[in-house]
DNA sequence: GTTTATACATTCAAGAATGTATGTAAAGGC
DNA sequence: GCCTTTACATACATTCTTGAATGTATAAAC
C-alpha cells in the first residue's frame, strides 16, 4: 500500500467521518458496522481502526464537527435594544443552521433519532453542557428583556426560559422529523414568531 | 416440558413483555438479544418465538400495552366552564401517568432514548396518529377558549396549539432523561401551569 | 379414550461483527 | 542513504446472534 502524506491522511480521516455520517443515518448507529462505514469511505476496516479506536469513538468525532456551528452563529447579543427580538433571532438562526449545514443537520437526525442511549452514551441522554450554556443564556437574555419592560408581566425570566428551552427542544425534535406532517418544518419561522409574541407585554 | 393452561400461557406472556422493557431499558432494543430477554423472564428462546416471531414484534407488543392509559386518562372536556384550564389539566395529567404508570414510563424512556428509527422503525419517528390526534384536541379546546374569550389576543388557536404542542414534546423528552438536570422533573407542574398563564387575557 | 394442537425446551447450522495481529510500502527525519 | 514511523490493507480467531428444526409432554377437543 502506498503510505499517503499527512494532508491526504487527514482527508481520509474526515471521509471516514462523512461514510460513517451516512451510515449512521441510514443503519443506525447499532446497526453501523465498521466495514459498511469503511466501503462507504472507499477503505478497509484498516484504516478506520487507524484513525479512530472504535465505532464510539468515530461517533464522537463526528458529532463534534456538527456542534461547531452553533458556537458562533446562535449568539445573544448583550447590548440589544430589544432582547426579545433578539431571542427570537437566536432560535431562527438554529433552524437556519439545520437548514444550510446539511452534515450538522444529519448528524443532529442521527442523535435524535439513530442512536441508543445505553452503557459509554449514557451521559448524552441528559442535558448536555451546551444545551445548558443556552438555557443559561437564554435566562440572561429574559432577565434583559425584564429590565427593559417589554415582557408582559406575570412569569418570572427563569419561567420564560425553561419554556423556550421546551419549545425549542420540540421544535428541533419535530424539525428533525420532518415528513409526514411538514408543517413543522414549513412553520418554523412563524411558529417561533408566535411563542416570542405571547411573551411581549 | 410441561403443556401451560391458557391462562399460563397468557401469563407467560405477559413476563416476557415485562422482562423485554427491561432489558430494553439496560441494553437498548438494538443490543437486547431475545436470549437476555428469555434469561430476564425465566424461560427459553423457545417460548419467546412462540408467542412473538421475532424482536420487532415484542416491541409492538411492549408498546401498545404502554399507551392504553392515555386513551381513558387524557381527555379534553368540551362541556369544560375553563377550556384553557382543561388543557392544562390534560398537561398535567400526562405527567400524572409518567409518575405512577411505571410501565408507561420505562416504555417511553425505550421509545425515546433507547430505540433506532430505522427499518421498520422508521415511521415512528414521525408524529403518530395518536400524537397527531392530540394535536386536534388541543387545537379544539384552544378554539373553544377563543370563543369563550379567555384567551390573550393575537395568536391563533392553531398558533396556540402548535406551541403547546412542541412544548409537551420538550417536557416529555426532558421530563424522561431526568437526571442530572432534575428541574423538569420536580417543577414540570410548575412550568405547565407558567405556559398556560401565558395564553391567558 | 384417543387424537390433535399447544406451549414450550433443546439443539444445530450459519452468518455476522469485533478486535487484534501481521504485512507492507512509502514518507519523513537525521 | 538509512532507519523509523506512518498509514493503511489483509488475515485470523473468537464471540455473539439468529432462525429454524426438532423433541416432548400435556391440555383440550371430540
Amino acid at each position: 500500500m502506498v503510505r499517503k502524506t499527512k494532508e491526504e491522511a487527514d482527508l481520509t480521516r474526515r471521509q471516514i467521518i462523512d461514510a460513517a455520517r451516512r451510515v449512521f443515518l441510514e443503519c443506525g448507529v447499532s446497526h453501523t458496522t465498521l466495514e459498511k462505514v469503511a466501503a462507504a469511505a472507499g477503505v478497509t476496516r484498516g484504516a478506520v481502526y487507524w484513525h479512530f479506536r472504535n465505532k464510539t469513538e468515530l461517533f464522537f468525532a463526528m458529532r463534534e464537527q456538527a456542534i461547531l456551528p452553533f458556537i458562533d452563529r446562535v449568539v445573544f447579543d448583550e447590548a440589544d435594544e430589544d432582547p426579545l427580538q433578539g431571542i427570537g433571532t437566536a432560535l431562527q438562526e438554529i433552524i437556519h443552521i439545520l437548514e444550510d449545514q446539511v452534515a450538522t443537520r444529519e448528524t443532529f437526525e442521527i442523535i435524535s433519532f439513530k442512536c441508543e442511549y445505553v452503557r459509554e452514551l449514557t451521559p448524552m441522554m441528559y442535558c448536555t453542557d451546551g444545551q445548558l450554556t443556552f438555557l443559561t443564556q437564554l435566562t440572561d437574555a429574559y432577565r434583559r428583556a425584564a429590565r427593559k419592560g417589554v415582557l408582559r408581566p406575570g412569569p418570572t425570566p427563569e419561567d420564560l426560559a425553561h419554556d423556550t428551552f421546551l419549545f425549542v427542544g420540540g421544535l428541533i425534535k419535530h424539525w428533525l422529523a420532518g415528513r409526514p406532517d411538514e408543517r413543522f418544518r414549513t412553520d418554523a419561522v412563524a411558529l417561533i414568531r408566535t411563542h416570542i409574541a405571547l411573551r411581549r407585554a
